[in-house]
DNA sequence: TTCGCAGTTGTTACCGCTAACATAGCGGTT
DNA sequence: AACCGCTATGTTAGCGGTAACAACTGCGAA
């Protein structure tokens, strides 16, 4: 294999290049390319011209060293495959944009573990905050982010004791919310169809919301039906016929997300059942993606654009909010898989 | 709002910290943390137990700066809403893993000038290899690529000229491969339903290559459709509702992608036309997302996670291949869209 | 003339860490 | 005893920038 990298002739540009190809100080090349004034405009221009024929690119490492300074914001994620944090992540981009932060963005898989090493790894460069989903860590993590001296958010979920400071939604209430409305519309025999995931906790608390407000009157689920990887579509679909097999009066399906309750849509759709008369469905997400499907899924949006651009603004100090918690509220979107009127 | 960061009274730990609370010298410390050898066991674990006692964190600013060594590999990619590129990502993750690499993401939104800042951005901190989407790019940004002296890998297509090295499929053989296939079944009635973005050069070679094949054969595409934004799923709806429209003598639906195909088969089926037999459909890329709609679109995976080992493993220096161009094979799958004896 | 002052440019001393080399300690040879 | 070679640890000099301050310029005011 050939490595010309190496042996490159030329070493790496320095600012002391570009001084002497433009005969100023380094310091001057300095405050012309980042833009500090008290530069004279023929000088700057003079500077400009010399960097842009060299191809300049400065070194942030020695600039962020002197000058204590890191541009950069860490976003600790659990999933990248899942399109509700790529849309968080938008949220993120459009607030940082204009201020000189950039996101960088770890992945975790949902393991607590692996978070603490990404962490750890990030907090090594020394960002200017660090934005982090869920409440749930390691204690060496929380430790890590309390030493930082950074500003730390964490996002997706209220229902905790944040580090320093929250913005999400509370799923809990959002699980009950999702109950009181299949309950209102008179379906009874419930099931519910989600991941196996033990660390995600957002998903869990949903069903402790859901199942609470299903006891409160006197209701409890009438199966339940867990899956782990494969196709989010297909899953849905098997674990629905799964579940209706085995309780063929089961009138509501509450799914942890709405690609399984998609895949379940279309398996009760491709079955002949009458939706959401003999049988309701609802997801969680709001994902735009689904929007051709023949019938909308039942759904709450999870705020995750808001959610990602008001992190950033707490990260970047625009925040109005004097407040450590920042609880967003979802809506319920019906959409024509839970019946309108009582049954 | 509260600002407690810099108020902070403690300092930000540092070696000397460490090594104070040791009783060893700095350079000792550091061997200790990075795992250098050459320091007895006794010393090396009170080190680490004051290190850990501290909570203390390697700065790698500094260490990267004083060694020359970055362990960081950006990747900038188009999009992440795509579903192609996490994928991409995984792939380069898994093998980066294991070789104390790390890859940094940057998202261009298929835009060049995008594409260059975010490049210049991620140069400025000097990495140790660059992997980048496509083989387009501005001249500064071709410019900047050379200049860095560290390997360079562009993805997912090789129909060009890559500033270093390649790993990718021929997208153009790609279409003219789909268009054999659908001309073999008999189809003779084509249009293509695509995107809009001018920058999606992959897409535009694809469509390059089906016209090529068709023209071989003295066909033409009888419509074409483009669009930009929205659900995918919806939009393939649309889309393809409008070809039918414009011309029901249509017979083959080649789309840009698997999302707006699905919108499209969903379309299709939901009208009850006869698929594959009145109408073929086929699409792009092998999504897995997919797998549980009815009926399963003729498409041609891209490698993806393929194509991300391969690169990362050119980063890392394990590529056992000494080409600087891997070509990679993407096979068609037929799914239930193609009907199978000519007609 | 002398001074002050704003605008521009240069000088110096680090930032926190590591490469490279220096040194200390120690048992074994000759 | 002098010397060797080894390992474990310390010392020194940067890496490539920037903060802070110093210095120089020309010009109007006192």
């Amino acid at each position: 294999m050939s490595k010309p990298y190496t042996a490159d002739i030329r070493r790496t540009l320095t600012l002391r290049d570009v001084s002497e190809a433009s005969g100023v100080s380094e310091m001057t090349v300095s405050r012309v390319l980042r833009g500090r004034g008290d530069v004279s405009e023929p000088t700057r221009l003079r500077v400009q011209e010399a960097a842009r024929k060299l191809g300049y690119v400065p070194n942030k490492i020695a600039g962020a060293l002197a000058s204590q300074r890191v541009n950069l914001v860490g976003v600790i994620i659990p999933s990248l495959s899942n399109m509700v944090f790529p849309e968080v992540l938008t949220g993120v981009s459009e607030v940082l944009d204009d201020t000189g932060l950039q996101p960088v963005v770890g992945v975790t898989n949902y393991s607590p573990e692996r978070e603490e090493r990404v962490l750890y790894e990030m907090l090594s460069w020394r960002p200017s905050g660090v934005i982090l989903a869920g409440l749930e860590h390691t204690d060496a993590a929380r430790a890590m982010l309390a030493q930082a001296g950074i500003p730390v958010v964490e996002i997706m979920d209220i229902d905790g004791t944040p580090v320093d400071s929250a913005v999400g939604i509370s799923h809990r209430r959002a699980g009950r919310q999702m109950a009181e409305a299949i309950i209102a519309a008179g379906y009874r025999n419930i099931a519910f169809l989600g991941t196996m995931m033990p660390y995600d906790h957002r998903a869990r608390k949903r069903l402790e919301g859901f199942e609470e407000a299903l006891s409160k009157v006197g209701l409890a689920l009438v199966d339940r039906e867990f899956y782990s990887g494969g196709s989010a579509l297909l899953k849905g679909r098997e674990m629905t016929e799964a579940v209706l097999t085995r309780n063929p009066d089961v009138d509501f399906l509450y799914y942890s997300n709405d690609m399984i309750g998609a895949g379940g849509l279309l398996y009760c759709l491709h079955k002949g059942l009458d939706v959401p008369g003999r049988i309701g469905l609802a997801g969680f997400n709001g994902v735009e993606l689904l929007d051709g499907l023949p019938f909308k899924l039942a759904t709450m949006d999870a705020c995750r654009l808001e959610i990602g651009r008001s992190a950033a603004e707490v990260i970047a100090g625009k925040s109005q909010n004097d407040s450590k918690v920042t609880e967003l509220f979802p809506t319920l979107q019906p959409g024509d898989t839970i019946r309108q009127g009582k049954a």
